[in-house]
DNA sequence: CGTTAGATCTCCT
DNA sequence: GGAGATCTAACGT
């Protein structure tokens, strides 16, 4: 069975944001197709890599093809992918999975059944998925984590990042264009 | 439909 | 001490 391309976590962070789009996510056979996605780099005033390594974002510096899972606003997780082999510090948030593989552990761990809710947004997924700081580090393209390529071309749109309040108008979110299973609707820059 | 507050970890000033 | 790549429940329109 067909694998990743070759390189794909070398590339940069936003065209690696933009090829996450329909692969499909999971975390000890629990995911689904990632609908949306968030580029962050080195050179980013709203990238936790911005002011350089601390213990929190060290994976963001390591190996590109890791998780970076981070502790937001103090309870939630948030799963990244880390990459571009030319710029340390890059990394892409996973924020929305449409929900395919283990709808029941996701909606045990969710408290809903509601398909709309168990994966749309980055705190919810990664409860969804059972992701924390455990997996900090960790290949996303090897077990307990499963990568799968798209199944078909994919259109993607591109729109301003979500809950930041630095480079508020960069472009740097990518959805499946027609999705239900986004955090929020896709905004693109003529609305 | 909208806004608001509160939960509570990591880093910066 | 305060802000932040969030989410939920509560409450007003």
């Amino acid at each position: 069975m067909p694998g990743l391309p070759y390189g794909f976590f070398e590339q940069d962070a936003l065209s690696l944001a933009r090829a996450l789009i329909g692969t499909e996510l999971l975390f000890r056979g629990v995911g689904g197709r990632i609908v949306e996605t968030e580029a962050y780099r080195a050179d980013d005033a709203a990238s936790h890599s911005f002011r350089g390594p601390t213990p929190r974002n060290r994976a963001m510096f390591g190996p590109v093809g890791r998780a970076y899972v981070y502790r937001s606003y103090g309870m939630h997780w948030c799963f990244n992918v880390v990459c571009d082999a030319a710029e340390a510090g890059s990394a892409v948030l996973v924020r929305a999975l449409e929900p395919l593989d283990g709808f029941d552990a996701m909606a045990a761990r969710r408290g809903t059944r509601d398909p709309r809710l168990l994966c749309a947004g980055p705190g919810r997924l990664t409860q969804a998925l059972g992701i924390d700081g455990e997996q900090d580090g960790l290949p996303v393209d090897t077990p307990p984590f499963e990568l799968r390529p798209a199944a078909a071309p994919t259109a993607v749109s591109a729109g301003p990042r979500i809950g930041i309040t630095k480079a508020v108008d960069a472009p740097w979110r990518f959805c499946l264009v027609g999705s239900r299973f986004l955090s929020r609707p896709a905004r693109t820059a003529h609305g």
